[in-house]
DNA sequence: GGCGGAAGGTGATACAAATCACACAGACGG
DNA sequence: CCGTCTGTGTGATTTGTATCACCTTCCGCC
C-alpha cells in the first residue's frame, strides 16, 4: 500500500490534467486499493457502484456471453478508466463485462454518485469522461474489425502485438490455453498457428512463455 | 424542405430535453438538410467537420475495411446522433465508418467547433452527448457479441429483427445480396438460410422483399 | 524419485461457411 | 417480344476452424 505522499504523486503523474481541487476530492472521496495479479475485479452481471481509475499495473477487459465464452476487448492502463463502468453505473445496469488484473494493480475506486456530481463542477473531469468514451470506442472498433474481417492467424498476430504494447515486453508469460480463450477459439488452433509463426521466425516458443521476434 | 415552423416542431419533438436557448442556437448555427433514400452521407476516410442530428427518416452506420468489406454496425433514428462523428470530429481524425440513408432523411448539421463550445454552456447538450456515447457503446457491444459468438443463422435472425424494429415494418424491401454485405458473408449463404427460415414458417420470401412472420 | 497435473504437439475427423458454377425467373427498356 | 440485367435457387467443392483423441514434456510436490 502506497503512503499518502506517493499516492498523490501517482495520481498527478497519471492524471496530469485534473485540477488540484478535483484531485483533492478524489483522494478524499475515493478508496485507494491494491489488487494482486490475476484477480477478477468485476464479473458479468454484477451491478456497478463505483468506477476504477487505474494508477499502476494493468487490467484486461473481457466480454462474456451466457455460455461462458469470453474474449478480450482491450487493456486498461494507468491514466485510463473503464468507459463501461461509466455507462452502466449511470444506467443502473448490470455489467456486461469482466475485468481481471494482469499484474499487481493499484486503483482508485470512485462512487458513481460522486462522479456525476463532478461532471458539472469540474471541467477537467468531464473532459476526461468524454475522452475515455472516445478512446474506448476507438479500441472497440478495432477489436470489432478483427473479429469481423480477419482470419485467426491475423487475429493472433494482432493479439500478440497488443499484448506486447500493453505489457511493454517482448516476453509474454501466457499459455496457449489462455490466448485461445481470449480470442474465443480453441487451444489446438492457437498451438498450431504459433508453431507456424515459429517456423517463420516470428516468435520463439517456451513453456508458458512466448518471445516475440519480428513483430 | 420543411418550413421554419415545422422544422422547429420536429426538433422539439425529437430532442425534448434541450433547453429553449440551445434549440435556438442549433437552429441558428446548424444547417437543415434533406437527403434522398440510399444516399451515402459519409465515406470511410473522410474528415468530419460537422455532426448530424437526425430529425426524420433513418440512417445506417457501417464499418468498412480496406478491402471493401463492410458490415452494419447500427441504425440511427430520429432523436439520435452518431457518436463517431463526435469522436472523430474532436480528434480531427478521418471517419472510420460509412453512413447511408435508408429512406428520405432530414438532419441538422452542426459544426464541430460550435458543438464543443456548447458542452460548457448547455447542461442538456453534454448530457445528450454522454447519453449518445452510452447508447452507441451498448449497441456496438451487442453487434460485437453477435459477430464473435453467434453463427450465421442466429446473426441473420438478429439482423432481421433489428431491421424490423428500426424500420417499423414487417415487410423489408431488401435483396439477399445487400443483407450478405451487411453481415459480411456471401449472397448464397443468406439465400440458403432464408430458405430454411421460410420452410420453418418464420418468413415469406418475395422478389426484393422479405415478410417477417414469427419473429 | 516417482507421481500427478498442467502445458503443449499432432493426426483424424466433422462441420459451417466461402467459393464456384450454372440455371431460372421476373423486370424493364428498346 | 426479345435481350439483358438483377435477383434468387441450388448442387459441388474447398477451406478454415472446431472438436476429438491421444501422446509427450515439463514442473512441482509428497
Amino acid at each position: 500500500m502506497a503512503t499518502q505522499q506517493t499516492q498523490d504523486d501517482l495520481f498527478r503523474k497519471n492524471y496530469p490534467l485534473f485540477e488540484d481541487q478535483l484531485v483533492h476530492e478524489i483522494e478524499e472521496q475515493g478508496e485507494f486499493r491494491t489488487f494482486p495479479a490475476d484477480e477478477v475485479l468485476m464479473r458479468k452481471g454484477q451491478y456497478i457502484r463505483s468506477t476504477m481509475l487505474v494508477l499502476n499495473g494493468l487490467i484486461k477487459i473481457y466480454r462474456e456471453d451466457d455460455e461462458g465464452n469470453e474474449f478480450l476487448m482491450y487493456y486498461l492502463k494507468p491514466g485510463e478508466a473503464c468507459a463501461l463502468s461509466l455507462v452502466c453505473a449511470a444506467k443502473h445496469e448490470a455489467s456486461p463485462i469482466m475485468a481481471k488484473t494482469v499484474v499487481e494493480t493499484e486503483v482508485m475506486m470512485v462512487p458513481v454518485d460522486t462522479m456525476s456530481e463532478w461532471m458539472g463542477r469540474y471541467k477537467s473531469w468531464y473532459q476526461f469522461v468524454i475522452e475515455t468514451y472516445r478512446n474506448r470506442f476507438d479500441e472497440l472498433l478495432i477489436t470489432l474489425d478483427n473479429v469481423a474481417f480477419r482470419s485467426m492467424d491475423e487475429r493472433l498476430e494482432f493479439y500478440l502485438k497488443r499484448a506486447k504494447e500493453a505489457q511493454g515486453t517482448t516476453l509474454l508469460n501466457i499459455s496457449h490455453h489462455e490466448i485461445a480463450q481470449e480470442l474465443n477459439t480453441s487451444r489446438e488452433v492457437v498451438s498450431r498457428l504459433l508453431k507456424k509463426m515459429e517456423q517463420k521466425g516470428r516468435v520463439e516458443l517456451h513453456r508458458n512463455a512466448i518471445e516475440l521476434k519480428n513483430l
